[in-house]
DNA sequence: TGTTAGCACTCTTATTCGCCGAGTGCTAAA
DNA sequence: TTTAGCACTCGGCGAATAAGAGTGCTAACA
């Protein structure tokens, strides 16, 4: 139902906007040299853009800026899918090279560079621990009465966690816990260890080992506590050079939101495959109600193990964030599970 | 020099500032009811004290503040040693109770709690690594080329990290490398490692493992890596509730600096037992110029094991914040200590 | 001689006013 | 349908002004 004309003119404000967060007036489409109307009929069809709930206007002698909606149609629509410039593809490749051998690493690294790239603050979850299975249990004593539990999954991953018993435990009843541990518990998906510990291994136990309530409660705890995925930024202050964030107060909300990780992981979380684009209010979440968040999630052997986001101000320079994601989604995958074959 | 009065005056411009961060005028002194002097007789003083460069104007026709040099008077004769409050006391002893079986929860706890109760921003350091010796050494393979090697500290701290070798490594050249580490590096320092491997290990490898090469890059690499000691922060905003940083440039500087924990770690880090206050320029830091920073030690078997900061305004709490510290690094040192031991 | 009242002076901050410029919306003509 | 023209709106900016807080100095006082 837009024409043409508007069509190019949503586009050519949203854009406008984008690169010079000022709101843009009529004068300076007609000025564009594939344009060739008037201001006055630019203004024309601005008003019906408006009217349409695609613009909006600071106030009445503004110029217009693009409303929700508008970023949303533009997004939908009028997004013309650009190339990545091949700086920016050597920038990444240097940066991102061979060197590192964590997956971890690889990580970070990626949201450094995603943040550096577009001085937005990026935000990596994963690799999901969730969905990795138990590879291997260690003990390793400490003390007569500490002990470090480690666990290591299929994927690499380490978590350890210190352990405290009673001076009365044997060595050999240790030994025996972590024999019958490795035994039935490798292979096991992360997630499924409390339960197994408690419907399986408690009667095990319970057989061989005396003292064994002790070790028991000690390995629930454990358990209980690696669940959870891990959260990377890339420029966390980068936002604070965005010019609609002058104001300290609002700052520190959304500095605080990063300091709770498990609300930004459920804030960055994304099911869908492929790229979602949430804009201002599609969040849900008022600290971000005039901020845009971009995800994409990474894999590993096809399943996902991990979302990379981009946030930044609803005026943000989507075609480049697309192709950036859309590069990374693939890189990161690509680059993990090398790592993981060879 | 300074007679009784200047000091009352002195100390009274301070105690007024930090509380209400606004140039302290003499009407303002002069109206307390400890002392009977008119404002013309304090403004004689304040200027005499402006003259010893103890206070500073920010223009002619404010009150006066407190200069940096005022602020180490204050700090090293005029404060009166407070007890902490018992509500204080309380807070701190519900919060870090003993539920907390990880050190690292301890000091993460810990600084959480320090930054609540000042609303400054709290750093916390170590447990030190570099100090402590290798308990022990594992290697779980993960797939044909790829192993975690976890580095298990008598402190229980734990580092891990994943390498990668040629196929062709046989099983048991991994067993081997496995049990000469364990053999020779038991009760090394953690910073001697890489040293030892270089000089002692790497000769015996050669004897006895084929590939050895491989393994000594790949251990080496893990050796260097595992150096640096952790930084925990606590209330990393909290800085910008502080009147004096509205401007967000400023702001943003600030906090990326948090960001660089090795920067942060040379800054906090204080060989001295007990307490150490920075003021201003003291930092020896442009960005810290007009920050104050109080630090403490803590300790394991009376070993100096980490530091404990707390980063704010120059025009800081300070009686409150001594405290604070002084119970924290006796308190922290006990937990640790109980932890231990028991 | 130390203290204080008084007063002129300084400097910042807030407020008001007027003006400029960017931009709009409407009307009328091409 | 497009556009030129024009009146109108509104925010932003600088100058002018007023208010207020505080100082420094002088002279008088105890």
């Amino acid at each position: 139902m837009l024409t043409e004309r508007q069509l190019y003119i949503l586009k050519a404000i949203v854009d406008d906007y984008i690169t010079n967060a000022e709101p843009v007036g009529s004068r300076t489409i007609s000025k564009r040299q594939d344009i060739n109307f008037s201001p006055a009929t630019i203004r024309n069809e601005m008003s019906d853009l408006e009217e349409m709930g695609f613009l909006e206007k600071p106030h009445s002698s503004a110029g217009r800026i693009p409303s929700q909606k508008g970023y949303r149609y533009y997004v939908d629509h009028l997004l013309s899918p650009t190339q990545l410039s091949s700086r920016d593809v050597t920038d990444i490749r240097s940066q991102l090279a061979e060197k590192f051998q964590e997956s971890e690493q690889v990580i970070q690294q990626s949201a450094k560079i995603l943040s550096q790239l577009t001085s937005y603050t990026s935000i990596v979850l994963g690799p999901e621990v969730f969905e990795s299975k138990l590879q291997q249990i260690q003990l390793i004593p400490i003390s007569t009465t500490q002990a470090v539990i480690i666990i290591v999954t299929d994927s690499g991953h380490v978590e350890n966690q210190t352990v405290y018993f009673p001076e009365n435990v044997s060595g050999s009843d240790v030994e025996k816990v972590v024999n019958i541990l490795n035994e039935r518990l490798r292979g096991v998906p992360i997630y499924q260890l409390q339960q197994k510990l408690s419907q399986e291994i408690a009667s095990v136990f319970k057989k061989y080992v005396s003292k064994y309530e002790t070790m028991l409660t000690a390995l629930r705890e454990v358990f209980r506590d690696h669940q959870q995925e891990k959260v990377y930024y890339g420029g966390k202050t980068n936002i604070l050079s965005q010019p609609e964030f002058n104001d300290v107060e609002r700052v520190r909300n959304i500095l605080n939101i990063f300091e709770e990780d498990a609300l930004v992981s459920r804030l960055i979380r994304s099911e869908d495959q492929g790229l979602t684009i949430r804009i201002g209010e599609e969040n849900d979440f008022k600290p971000f109600e005039d901020l845009s968040l971009v995800t994409a999630t990474y894999t590993l052997d096809g399943k996902y193990v991990g979302t990379i986001g981009l946030l930044g101000p609803t005026r943000m320079e989507y075609p480049r964030v697309i192709s950036l994601m859309e590069y990374f989604s693939r890189d990161m995958s690509e680059l993990l599970n090398r790592r993981n074959k060879n």
